[in-house]
DNA sequence: CATGAATGAGCGTTCATTCAT
DNA sequence: GATGAATGAACGCTCATTCAT
């Protein structure tokens, strides 16, 4: 077990390197292997096979923009401060990450009956946390109740998507704190109740 | 040439449907050929390759986007007018192709390298009718100076898309006006300059 | 039958050109049609199949190469003549009908099982008139006896044809008569008898 | 690396058949696996395309005709002596080795174009070895100083090579030694220099 | 456990041939 | 007869997966 975990490490290095790149189709168990520094047949041992390895990946990294995302948005109290920092959050991990969140787009969120149950569970993860907050904020008044729970989540993570990924893959020259501003300023503008509070946002 | 045109439509029905269920790599020029009701040479008489034949079913999507959304757009005077019926020429898009859309996110929007200038060019023609009622807005006053353009324009297109991509092939009850009058709701009110005359969203 | 005629010429031409730029396999009956003038429908409203035009295209050229080489050696009196007018003849027509040529070696003389009885015919048909000439010559005294026909025969024409190839095919620059010169004296003096009447080859 | 050297030899063997009874565009990689009793990826493990089977195949083979006859060659001394061993061990390849020459003539003597620089080095490696023998057998004076040298070199290397081909591929009864002694009075006697030491033909 | 050679199903593409117009 | 769109068998090549060493 120990030693399993000491080897999938680089194997899933080396797999969102090679799986984003190429996307699932095009990438090879040979060129993941080569880049993780191990034979073809050792990647067998690790992952039952080529599906399971990208699942197991997909899975991994919604657990990590999950809990990166969790824990921002612990550390504000407001409901509309913690959809600032989920935003924040959600913005920075795509930009850390961009390879990843590629795979995340086109071949999870592109793709609806592709990856089945399983993704779909990860997927509809996610957008539970925006959800619960804007749930949350419509009962306390803060967030404006004419808005559409489903519609309304789904948008904030597509508009912070996007703009992301149109950045930091397409051009070469971006102003991070600029895109982030701008987002803020658009999404907690339109889900934020008229007149509530207007905790300007955070720095 | 007109048996061409006259052939031509088929087969492009036929590979909306397999190019969007199986994605680019998975999609057969097989499957293809069998749902248009022909034999796969004859495929090839009307299409070059596999990937021109993607090609241009993206190409002749984006000019139906282009053609539909800047047909509503120009019916209304003022820039949120604009960006309003733009908005809702968008979902009603998605709606209508939903299997097309799905190609669009995840073939085109989820992999920056692999289509190259071809789609790119497409894909920024979109891109740039909102960037351009962005900009004529804030020379108007009446959109937010603070918001960097190309960040704004590629979020109000991601918002729509993903909110409409959830709800028109994830869900299967949806109600078509909620979901327009929620992203209306959010994304004008995000955009629009405080104070800046209220027009209320028509309808 | 004369309309026949008057649209064999065109694809014959044709024919001879993308057959020996391409060799039999990788000729299309597609380009033959567009290089002749005509519609693929109409290459098979003259030929029942691509085996038959190239067939018949074989056919048509070794009647060239022997009606060509027959009048020459019918212009001398005496064997030693009549072979140097046969070495002459055959490296004229190499040189006029070079691509024709190339086909020949290739896909004629290069693999036996191929092209079976038909081309069988015609191949030793042409190789008969050269051993004809040989056996004659070893009658009347004025060609070594101990040849034997068959190998000499060969012999003949494969030194003919691989020299005529060589210049003609993969040289941009040969000087002709110099090539003529050296396979007559080549070729000659090693089937002359010895002593037998020294006639200088002509020119 | 051992395995390779292990697997290449049943390939080599199966794949001169297959390409020589059918020729390179009829031959299948399926059909050499077959016969090596390999599967088709294997095919692809020791060679990348069909491409580079064949061309691997025609240096190998003309890397063995050029050792077979510099081998014999060495072992004469007088120039004369030395193109009789050159006469002697070409057909005596083309003998053993039937199969492989058949390739030779039709798809690389055949169709210059066709196989480029690669194979046309090969091609004329070999035919420099008879020029090198003729220009010094001009020098010393024991080759007549009026044949042009590269007519010569591929008249001889052509006598043989389609003679060889007649007898050995076309004829099923044929007597080798006639052949070579056919060859060598023929092509020796064209070759040597009039009053030149008529060292009588070995044997 | 690690390795990488072997496997073979699967797919894109070509092209000789047919046949309705 | 002439045309060229339609057909589908055939082939080169790839790559996930297995398994003997």
């Amino acid at each position: 077990m120990m030693r399993t975990r000491r080897k999938r490490l680089p194997i899933f290095d080396a797999a969102v390197a090679v799986f984003s790149e190429k996307g699932f189709a095009r990438a090879t168990m040979e060129e993941v292997a080569r880049r993780a520094g191990i034979a073809k047949g050792t990647l067998y041992n690790n992952y039952r096979s080529k599906k399971e390895l990208f699942l197991s990946l997909i899975e991994e990294g919604i657990e990590r923009l999950e809990s990166a995302v969790r824990r921002e948005v612990a550390r504000r109290e407001d409901i509309p401060g913690k959809l600032e920092a989920l935003i924040g959050a959600q913005l920075s991990f795509f930009e850390e990450y961009r390879d990843y969140c590629k795979l995340l787009l086109s071949e999870v969120w592109g793709l609806g009956t592709r990856w089945e149950e399983q993704v779909e569970r990860l997927r509809s993860g996610y957008i539970r946390i925006i959800k619960d907050l804007i749930e949350k904020g419509q009962a306390e008044g803060v967030i404006r109740k004419n808005l559409e729970v489903d519609a309304a989540a789904t948008a904030v993570f597509g508009a912070v998507a996007v703009a992301a990924l149109n950045a930091f893959v397409f051009e070469t020259r971006y102003r991070y704190e600029s895109i982030l501003q701008t987002l803020k300023e658009l999404l907690l503008t339109g889900l934020r109740e008229r007149g509530a509070g207007v905790a300007a946002p955070e720095r």
